[in-house]
DNA sequence: ATGATAAAGGCGAACGTTCGCCTAGAAAGA
DNA sequence: TCTTTCTAGGCGAACGTTCGCCTTTATCAT
């Protein structure tokens, strides 16, 4: 039916006026009798005219688009971040005129490349940038570009840029307090390597309650590798074939997947979790309440960190200074049956 | 360094040529004397000029984006397909020069209006649906404006549209010949309300494989409904409650999520999952295979499936009829300790 | 009556491309 | 020598907006 396109000068020609006239009365610029006001609305209306939003874009020198690109998980490791997060982004920058493009991922010098790219071709306006760790090329990248972004993230304590966080180390610090409260004295760590900014934020929540209880920090329970089952199950059964008094009775892992390694290991071990041995994840992965025992996790206000990441963007794009320039969201423990 | 935009126009007076003679060269559309061609290839390299995409796309008419939303799940539910359907898409769109367009998702009647809004306003040239159903809206809609889409999943068999799909009665057929192989006569099947088409699918592929076998439908042996864990569980309850000699041996869900509540109902009666029940679910979540036991699944072509969809409608969108116009692939069985 | 002011709307230009057609000069054929 | 045919490249126009400035007519105070 309405194939074709319809434009500001279709409109204008029903409405009987020129075009610009349509266009600056649409955009509330202008004041028109109300007899015209109701035919152009009414023209509107009729042949169900939109703005086309490339011309606009081009108009503006602008393109309102937000991109994002992410690291896509390996097969085997969940990233159930992406949909509250994406969802999250998309609604908020809808609310606020812009969309959020997608972007291909790309490993190494290739990935500045495509930051590049997308800047030159005019194809975004700025960026969210996740998976942030230190020394991160993306950001020493943008911030000699003077292009706008904002980091779901931290990274360099020395680097200045707008970032959203979540605060890991505070949810590490909540679930390893918690434990202490239940009278856990031998609480051991599964940790990440040192080369992981969010690795180290979450076991330093869990220094900094072990160190406010007065508990002596055993040296063999902070235990670091590659957050996977694998290496949270070795990790467990290693724990757990120290001599009896020196085997922990707590285990914070830095994530789920890690803990659903430590499970299995106290499974295989033959000891009941949650009685003998109590496990804390983090990331709250849905499978998380389905696990027997359900696993306790810290759980992170995702879309909160979306929808804040897109409105200091947006601030930062429209040459606003955001109000504050750096948002720490916190978390919250979820207890099960694990701990 | 680089901050102002650099144009065709820039380039040219660099190059001492007239803007346009760059237009073409740079697009293959001219001859010029070698040492021209060299002398506009350096004076690209040296200005960075990359070709503003919204000027072009404006020149052109459209967007050269697909849009794409999806239903956001409830808290609780994974999403696991997002992130690999998503990446595929936006990969190979990348490939023939498309990006993907998210958009956020809408209930009911303003769902429409969005993909019209987006029609007019000249944003996408065209659609890729998920979560298609019988009768889905969205198709009506599209195939009445005969605007470019291709949906992921079936709808009515007498609308006539592209789409892609994953053989799911094929998935749930092999499962289920799978169990009838090792000696399973007593199979149950916890499926999804008559209104699921994907559901409906599902089971088709259990009833052609007992069928097939020669075993007669046991009507109790069909539960349907919604797929998720209270659901699963209870079914599964239900089932092996039932007297000896009716209680199945193996139970096959719709998806994981019902399967895993499956394994909680059998932990609470005390069977022995995988000995004394054999259990399969479908999607092969990354979890299933963390889960004690290890769930065997149906494993689905995702990132085949978003690959495909984007090579479809590119196909459409620029006029050429899409070779094949239907795309069903095929799932995969993966065995594990579950059955 | 006269000039100032406001209201309502018109008009040209520009954003950065691509497309189609035109032209100047050189080479080639008659 | 004159016409034709290439070759290399120029030029105007258009896509659909928005923006700034201008014009016309009516209104008002002096």
């Amino acid at each position: 039916m309405t194939a074709t396109k319809v434009t500001l000068k279709d409109v204008a020609a029903r409405a009987g006026v020129s075009y610009q006239t349509v266009s600056k009365v649409l955009n509330g610029e202008m004041q028109v009798a109300p007899e015209t006001m109701e035919r152009i609305q009414a023209a509107v209306q009729e042949l169900g005219y939109r703005p086309n939003r490339i011309a606009r874009n081009m108009r503006a020198g602008r393109s309102f688009m937000i991109g994002y690109s992410w690291t896509q998980t390996e097969p085997g490791q969940v990233n159930h971040i992406l949909d509250q997060f994406l969802s999250s982004m998309v609604r908020e920058a809808g609310v606020v005129g812009y969309y959020v493009l997608p972007f291909p991922f790309h490993e190494g010098k290739a990935q500045i490349e495509t930051y590049r790219d997308l800047i030159r071709s005019g194809n975004v306006d700025g960026f969210v940038l996740s998976s942030v760790n230190y020394n991160d090329p993306r950001i020493q990248f943008l911030l000699k570009q003077k292009f706008p972004f904002v980091a779901f993230g931290r990274s360099n304590p020395d680097w200045d840029f707008a970032w959203v966080d979540i605060d890991g180390a505070a949810g590490t610090r909540q679930a390893v307090e918690y434990l202490i409260g239940r009278g856990h004295r031998r609480i051991a760590i599964l940790a990440w390597p040192e080369d992981s900014r969010v690795g180290n934020d979450r076991l330093q929540g869990y220094l900094e309650a072990m160190q406010a209880a007065h508990i002596a920090p055993e040296p063999g329970y902070v235990l670091r590798g590659e957050g996977t089952f694998e290496v949270g199950r070795a990790m467990t059964l290693h724990l757990l074939d120290l001599p009896a008094e020196r085997r922990p009775t707590a285990i914070m892992a830095l994530n789920d997947t890690m803990a659903i390694g430590a499970m299995a290991a106290a499974r295989e071990r033959g000891v009941t979790i949650g009685t003998d041995l109590a496990i804390i994840g983090f990331d709250d992965a849905p499978m998380a309440q389905y696990l027997f025992p359900p696993l306790s996790s810290v759980r992170q206000p995702i879309a909160e960190a979306g929808r804040k990441c897109v409105e200091l963007l947006v601030a930062l794009v429209e040459g606003r200074e955001p109000e504050p320039r750096h948002v720490l969201l916190q978390p919250s423990l979820i207890i099960r049956a694990s701990s």
